[in-house]
DNA sequence: GAGCGTGGAATGAACACTCACTCAGTTTAT
DNA sequence: ATAAACTGAGTGAGTGTTCATTCCACGCTC
């Protein structure tokens, strides 16, 4: 169901018609786009560049688009439909390991594969969006906060299973989710931190027994706090917060 | 493109020369423009708006500054100026830690928690960082990111003497540290995601046991991958990411 | 075939506008 | 009086977007 919002009107007298011939008009611009973006970010790109890249005349860009933030939304919103896309595909074979009794933890491994292999492929767009969602308006940036957050919400239902079997302790179940999402996105938003892993494997190994780590911990039991045995300079660098 | 040649020079027929007022006059401006960065980002700031919110005319901005974008880097690398500063004032703390003989644990707890103050301290920055690097100069953004490797290495420090001391397992410092700042960061990055937590401390304490179960995860002895049992749904999407 | 009409698509000069930055002149402090 | 500091209209480069024009692949008639 598309709710589209007031949409902007398109005034043009002249703008692709062709449903196919769109489609791949508005793939080729925004594949364009996403290098140049990336490249140069979003507002040192102009649409005059996009059009040289994509192979086509200035004007026609808006024959496919009615303006430059819409490719930037088309973008963001590309990525997030995939990945959702992806999920919902899981979300059967999910229900079928259940029956057959699967471990929560399998469960959980297989789904976090799942999810950083489509933010290892959807790895430019993830950037883009930290970096871009500023740029779009109000009303579509909410729009896209909202499918991070149905994203995040998956995962708080894999682990509430794991808890409600026993296998994981309870609490803080949101805190983990965003704690697991994070560090898979970690991967595409601080990349240039991990040129030591080259390949997704590499990283995603070591960060899955990081990750039952994280679902395994229990707050409860958590060691007390260090000793406050002078506590003068660090007092001191908190109240420099105000 | 924008002419972003080589324009350093202060060609300065007119700036601040004393220094007290310099500082004091950056400050001010960089606050003001803090603000408006984060609220409409930095391309949809115009200096007229951030002079008028500092309560100068547009000229004295760049008496103070030699560019737009010097504002930007200010704030940046201010804040990591900031964090390398406390870092650096703990580090003798933490050599008279050591030689009183303290857990590796209570001294990572200790860096961790100053160091979450800190991002708490510098939220706002912190977030602009993630959203606004590409839009300094290759040079200056390198600078930047030479600073963040610094005091990820840091951590990476703090790990190793836990590592030696036998208080954590050995391998994966490296991921481990940027883990541990990632972790951290997303308090400022993805805060509304995280708007159950209102003070930093609801955040941090569950945190600081999911950060010690990262510390003493152990790769080698991750559990065996899921069975695959029927990898076709599975391997299908990993092969769309090519 | 050759010529013609039609309309969807491509074009890029032109438009209206914003912006970072400058500088000649004015104010302020000493 | 002198220099330091501030001012804001002006400048010119660059922007997203439009639209009158051109292009071209058709089906149609002769």
């Amino acid at each position: 169901m598309k709710s589209q919002v007031l949409r902007k009107k398109r005034k043009s007298p002249s703008q692709v018609t062709d449903e196919r011939r769109l489609q791949e008009g508005q793939e080729r611009i925004a594949t364009a786009a996403l290098n140049l973006f990336l490249q140069n970010g979003y507002h040192n790109t102009s649409v005059r560049e996009i059009a040289q890249k994509a192979g086509l005349s200035v004007g026609s860009v808006f024959n496919y688009f009615t303006s430059k933030e819409e490719v930037l939304f088309f973008l963001l919103s590309s990525g997030q439909v995939r990945t959702e896309a992806g999920f919902q595909k899981q979300r059967t074979e999910f229900e079928r390991l259940k029956q057959c009794g699967a471990s929560p933890r399998d469960l959980f491994l297989r789904a976090y594969e799942q999810y950083a292999a489509l933010t290892d492929e959807l790895r430019r767009n993830t950037v883009l969006a930290y970096q871009e969602t500023k740029s779009l308006t109000l009303a579509e940036r909410n729009r896209f906060l909202e499918g991070e957050e149905r994203i995040q919400h998956f995962f708080e239902e894999i682990i509430a299973y794991g808890v409600a079997q026993g296998a994981f302790p309870a609490g803080n179940i949101r805190l983990k989710a965003h704690c697991l999402l994070v560090l898979a996105q970690s991967w595409a938003v601080r990349h240039w931190a991990l040129s030591s892993f080259t390949k997704l494997d590499e990283y995603l190994e070591p960060l899955k027994s990081i990750a039952l780590g994280i679902l395994e911990s229990d707050s409860r039991q958590t060691p007390a706090l260090v000793a406050a045995q002078d506590d003068k300079d660090f007092t001191l660098s908190r109240e420099m917060a105000s």
